[in-house]
DNA sequence: ATGATACCCGAGAGAATTACTCGGAATTCA
DNA sequence: TGAATTCCGAGTAATTCTCTCGGGTATCAT
């Protein structure tokens, strides 16, 4: 049970467009040498969360990507929903009808009880609190 | 983000050998019936959990698996490690020195967070829970 | 205008993983 | 002995993941 490469480079980008928020737009190949991404997949990644409306893009010399709202409301169940596809553990948590035994099964009680877990961890945690973790943990590496 | 089949399976079968817990060994080819799982597979799945501990066999005619210890000694948690390997969201949840930024990596405290709640909501649910909610499930669907 | 910069997009290659299948050996019960 | 059943390694088909390619389009600087 692990996350794919995607997800992780998806949200290290992101955290990458944090970081740099306010400086200008990013390039895909300034992004993809810092957080050490392969550039032309970053592109691709990064493509779905502009789609998506969490980037905005600027074509052209002197363009690149900036995040479309401040760090603080985007948060990293949405990018990993996106990133890695909707978190549902069986079939049956989105769709009842998926299983013939969904009213009484009680494994689904459990993929229940484990997807809201794995939401409600995620969507309280934004791009703006990993930016004061970060903060925190250089202090510690100092001191 | 979804269970693989074969996790789902595995579960599926231990379940089935807790409800029939008592009754003698089953056999691959009824808890596959029952289940509705290929049964080539399945003996694919519970050979893990046999080598594990978690179930015993007992080969030649009227043979089959029966459970190792008391549904209530035996956790989700267990058995989705099993089938699904650990859990650790990032290579770097295990091993430190997957990444050379571990020691500032606020992605890291993310999937830290992520992987601990797992385990917790998994670790919490016994196949003796799941007998009980069954029987309740049960009860709500007659009333 | 022109050229350099950079995003945009669809298609696809290669590798890994998943979900199964096959054939046959070993064991046990009746 | 023979039927039932586990045990095991190998193999295959489908899918998904990771990454690449090539060419198009928009924009800025000169």
């Amino acid at each position: 049970m692990k996350l794919s490469t995607r997800c992780r480079y998806g949200i290290h980008a992101m955290f990458d467009l944090a970081q740099n928020n306010g400086a200008g737009p990013q390039t895909i190949r300034s992004i993809a040498e810092r957080q050490i991404i392969p550039d032309q997949y970053l592109e691709q990644i990064i493509g779905v969360l502009r789609r998506e409306g969490l980037v905005v893009s600027m074509r052209g010399a002197q363009g690149g990507y900036m995040l479309a709202r401040p760090p603080s409301e985007i948060t990293i169940g949405q990018l990993l929903r996106l990133l890695e596809g909707p978190v549902f553990m069986a079939d049956c948590i989105e769709d009842a009808d998926a299983c013939v035994r969904s009213g009484q099964c009680p494994s689904r009680l459990v993929w229940g009880r484990l997807t809201d877990c794995i939401n409600r961890v995620l969507d309280s945690i934004t791009l703006q609190d990993m930016l004061e973790d970060q903060v925190r943990l250089c202090e510690e590496g100092i001191s």
